[in-house]
RNA sequence: GGGAUCUUAGCUCAGCUGGGAGAGCAUCUGCCUUACAAGCAGAGGGUCAUAGGUUCGAGCCCUAUAGGUCCCACCA
């Protein structure tokens, strides 16, 4: 085997060369197999008119990874892709699309309009899914879904009509948030509060006289942001409580323009320390007053067409706009005397969170959701642990949205997405909700039946999606087998419209949990901290990342140092670290093919092994060990900097450096063969460790570096064994690093040029310590600057003005005549012994402190004294070597 | 109004069940040492927001305060 790696790691070529092995090889694949455990993901499905962005790139790294450890760890690992048809918002873009050639969607008429929409779904729906290939995603292709593809179709018809049966779908009338632009109610998720500056306009209507004529002294006041809603007020409510208006109730006020007779009411939902206490009521136009109209029995008066602009109910002001007869009214009160003032006042309004209209609650014929029941077992299987959020402080958000749910409006007036199952007689009226078009009808005997118009909100098919997407309402074998999931990822900003969702249809469709733990991340935002957004123009294109910097770069940056469910900012020097830390790994690699050249390396551990290589196998074995338990935990930031820091500090920065010299020529046969075996073995355990992270560089590594298995991503998973625990081995080591980085330190405090060698010396009176330093001699010329080193049990032969470094059991000199000043050197020494006194205050304070003897661990007292030792015996060193100086 | 969360090195953030403060980047010094200058060796830099409390011991637990971010509610 000899090969020549590039002095650079060069992603381009490489990935998409790799990515496609994979999907020659199948590796992505995953069949019904009893004899192994499945791990199954769902991709949350992005939307067919989206492009990656950085968030898809995160939710999609955080799933590779688990799904690429869990299939090396020997499981069945199924990672479900699909795509979503996103009702509301590929309808918004086609029919921008339309307008641009000139089209309107009515004049396209809905069958044309769905062509369109199709046409759309072809075009760009597999954009997403191939922007996600370039990202390394292990997804089994061959099983990709559509939210509208004839499956999940058939899943939400099913579900739909169970339901309704079940009396859990009803239709009704009811206050619904109405978008005047999308012209479509939308759900309550939907709808997003958002601070605007506006007004309190101060209004007056006059009393009726007990004779029917209208009052000219006797007004009630009161304050509204809306004041053109008073054209459909049907009546205006004070406290009950409330004395100052206890003999106007019963009496009735005029509303004015409209010159309508209305009562005045009593309803304590009106707040008697707000304002003047009185509220007008407006029960088609707002959800509390829609509320108080129905205790009241008040004639509900909707006074606005789909468009926002007033009806024939609004008498001359029909046709207006919204805002436009606000201002013309506002203006005619003030002529009648009726204004009061006008004060500023900022409150918040809701909008639509896809086109920032601001909604219109209105009154409207639509299909619900009742989810009193639904939501029970959704709300248990969180509380008993059943369903896992990670982290934890999610519940909070969880159980605040399900502790005030309310019903769910589902029907949507558009024409992209799932037309609802139910069907109107033409002659009698009766609705038949059913999977297909019903005959005839049972109460009339007309045959004749028109669908309803209306489709269904986006989410109500992606609820089914984990177990639509694995054949239900069919019982397939990969359902029985696949069901539930294990994990979800996704963000937490769509817990309620999505996960919550999940939750409930799992329980009531299945019986079943949809999946056990789901694991949130937060948002990616650009280096201020900002949303990355279109229209402030501050997002970055994943995919110019992975051109730039390759896709295992990219990934790498989005884990690191992020945990479950915090934000992230995303910036260049983070993606810059990353790529090197590629190139570091690449370069390692080089370097042991470079020394392996034509060399059949033996599979099985070698003889010889040396306290070094025992030192890394060992302290890999650790990693594993750790490094899989957080994984495990979900932790995945901290799992990847564990392998991150074993490669370069461990790995490279010291082994590596090492081991050199047993490499080259000359030296002995045994002990070459020995390094490099656990060169290559430890790399390969620790590329294989790392390669759920960055899968292209690592798979590239292994296959370069041995011929026995044909991919690091179908290999197994290292695991931690106690046969490979060299608790001596570690220790002695240890040692020597501790000597070699006193070394370098004291060179450089000293002023020592690099290209000066000397003598070092080791002194101690252990003899286990003298054997640790004799058998680890070599190191110090190519890791110390030595030219030869001396161990022995005292002082003879060192010269007085030589550099000391104190140790536990030893001390270093290192002499340089010309070069030391020895006032310098005590000034050093006493330095390091102001430090060591510190510890030992520390140290002695606990150990003398009789409660922590009585109450803290025996562990960890014995870790104290173990310390206290250390400290005393180094002390020792330093304070002996300044008496030797200071002679 | 209710709730969550954050405040740790110049910057961005880790810190898992409480047991001697970490990383990356930036800064400074010295090195082109035959894997890597996208590198190597070292250095400086933190009253862990503030004030109390619990504990043998607090960055971590509790209370309050200040400031930031977010979610929910929507008093018209």
């Amino acid at each position: 085997m000899s090969r020549e790696l590039a002095k650079t790691y060069d992603p381009k070529g490489i990935e998409d060369r790799l990515y496609q092995k994979w999907l020659d090889k199948k590796y992505f694949r995953a069949v019904v197999d009893k004899t192994k455990k499945p791990f199954t993901i769902v991709i949350p499905p992005p939307n067919i008119t989206g492009q990656l962005h950085m968030g898809h790139a995160l939710d999609n790294t955080m799933q590779d990874i688990l799904i690429r450890f869990k299939r090396m760890q020997g499981y069945n690992a199924l990672w479900q892709p699909g795509t979503d048809h996103a009702s509301i918002a590929t309808e918004v873009r086609i029919i921008e699309k339309l307008k641009e050639e000139g089209i309107d969607k009515q004049e396209l008429g809905r069958e044309g309009f769905l062509k369109r929409a199709w046409d759309w779904k072809r075009e760009y729906g597999g954009r997403i899914i191939e922007q996600l290939k370039k990202l390394g995603s292990s997804c089994d292709w061959d099983r990709e879904r559509f939210t509208m593809d004839e499956g999940c179709n058939r899943a939400v018809t099913e579900v739909f009509c169970k339901m309704h049966e079940k009396g859990w779908i009803y239709k009704g009338s009811r206050i619904i948030n109405w978008c005047p632009v999308c012209n479509t109610s939308i759900s309550d998720a939907e709808v997003e509060y958002k601070e605007q500056a506006g007004h309190f306009w101060h209004i007056k209507y006059p009393l009726l006289e007990a004779d029917g004529s209208v009052s000219k002294t006797e007004f009630l006041e009161f304050a509204t942001t809306r004041p053109e809603t008073m054209l459909g007020d049907t009546a205006v409510a004070v406290n009950p409580e409330d004395e100052r208006y206890r003999g106007l109730v019963g009496r009735k006020v005029m509303l004015p323009i409209v010159n309508r007779v209305i009562p005045i009411i009593e309803d304590s939902y009106v707040d008697m320390e707000f304002g003047t206490g009185v509220v007008k009521i407006t029960p088609a136009h707002d959800p509390n007053d829609f509320e108080v109209g129905r205790r009241h029995g008040l004639q509900e008066i909707n006074i606005l067409n789909d468009d926002a602009t007033i009806n024939e109910n609004g008498g001359k002001y029909a046709g207006l706009d919204r805002y436009e007869a606000r201002r013309r009214i506002v203006e005619e009160l003030q002529d009648m005397g009726l204004l009061v003032r006008i004060e500023d006042h900022v409150h918040n309004v809701g909008t639509h969170d896809r086109c920032g209209t601001t909604i219109e609650p209105m009154i409207k014929q639509q299909w619900f959701v009742k989810m009193q029941e639904l939501i029970k077992p959704a709300v248990e299987a969180v509380k008993n642990g059943e369903i896992r959020l990670v982290p934890e402080r999610m519940e909070k958000t969880y159980f605040n949205w399900t502790d005030n749910i309310r019903d769910w409006c589902i029907s949507r007036q558009l024409w992209w997405g799932h037309r609802i199952p139910a069907y109107y007689c033409s002659d009698c009226g009766r609705i038949i909700v059913a999977k297909q078009k019903p005959d005839v009808c049972p109460d009339c005997g007309c045959g004749s039946f028109t669908q309803d118009p209306d489709t269904l909100d986006t989410w109500f098919s992606s609820a089914l999606w984990p177990f639509s997407t694995l054949g239900w309402p069919e019982q397939t074998e990969d359902l029985q087998y696949f069901y539930p999931t294990d994990v979800l990822v996704t963000g937490y900003d769509i817990i309620f419209f999505w996960v919550i969702r999940m939750i409930f249809s799992g329980y009531e469709q299945m019986g079943e949990r949809p999946f056990r733990t789901v694991l949130f991340h937060g948002l990616v935002r650009d280096s201020q901290g900002r949303k990355m957004s279109k229209s402030l123009g501050n997002g970055i294109d994943p995919l110019e990342i992975i051109s730039q910097y390759g896709a295992d770069a990219l990934r790498l940056t989005l884990i690191t140092g992020n945990a479950p469910g915090n934000d992230m900012r995303f910036y260049y020097e983070r993606v810059e670290a990353s790529r090197n830390f590629a190139n570091k790994v690449w370069n390692a690699a080089r370097f042991i093919i470079m020394n392996m050249g034509e060399e059949k390396l033996p599979a099985a551990q070698p003889e010889g092994l040396e306290p070094v290589d025992k030192w890394i196998l060992s302290k890999f074995n650790s990693l594993v060990r750790e490094a899989t338990e957080n994984m495990e935990h979900y932790e995945l930031g901290i799992a990847v900097q564990k392998v991150y820091d074993f490669i370069w500090d461990e790995f490279c920065d010291w082994y590596i450096e090492m081991v050199k010299p047993r490499l080259y020529a000359g030296g002995n046969v045994k002990s070459r063969l020995a390094a490099l075996w656990t060169l290559k073995n430890v790399l390969i355990g620790a590329l294989k460790l790392l390669h759920p992270y960055m899968p292209f560089i690592t798979e590239e590594i292994f296959c370069n570096l041995q011929d026995e298995e044909e991919s690091i991503m179908i290999s197994s998973w290292p695991v931690y064994r106690e046969e490979l625990r060299f608790a001596k081995e570690e220790k002695e080591i240890e040692t020597i690093k501790e000597a070699v980085r006193g070394i370098r330190n004291a060179r450089t405090e000293m002023n020592v040029p690099p290209s000066r060698k000397t003598k070092v010396f080791v002194v101690s009176p252990s003899q286990e310590i003298r054997g640790i330093f004799t058998e680890g001699q070599l190191f110090f010329a190519s890791l110390a600057y030595a030219s030869e080193v001396a161990v022995q049990k005292d002082r003879t032969d060192i010269p007085d003005d030589a550099v000391s470094v104190a140790l536990a059991d030893a001390s270093v000199y290192i002499p340089f005549s010309d070069l030391v000043d020895i006032k310098q050197e005590i000034e050093r020494l006493e330095k390091e012994k102001k430090r060591l006194q510190g510890e030992l205050a520390r140290s002695h304070g606990m150990l003398s402190n009789e409660k922590f003897i009585s109450k803290a661990p025996a562990a960890k007292i014995e870790e104290e004294k173990e310390k206290l030792k250390k400290y005393t015996l180094t002390m020792e060193q330093v304070e002996n070597r300044l008496q030797q100086l200071k002679k």
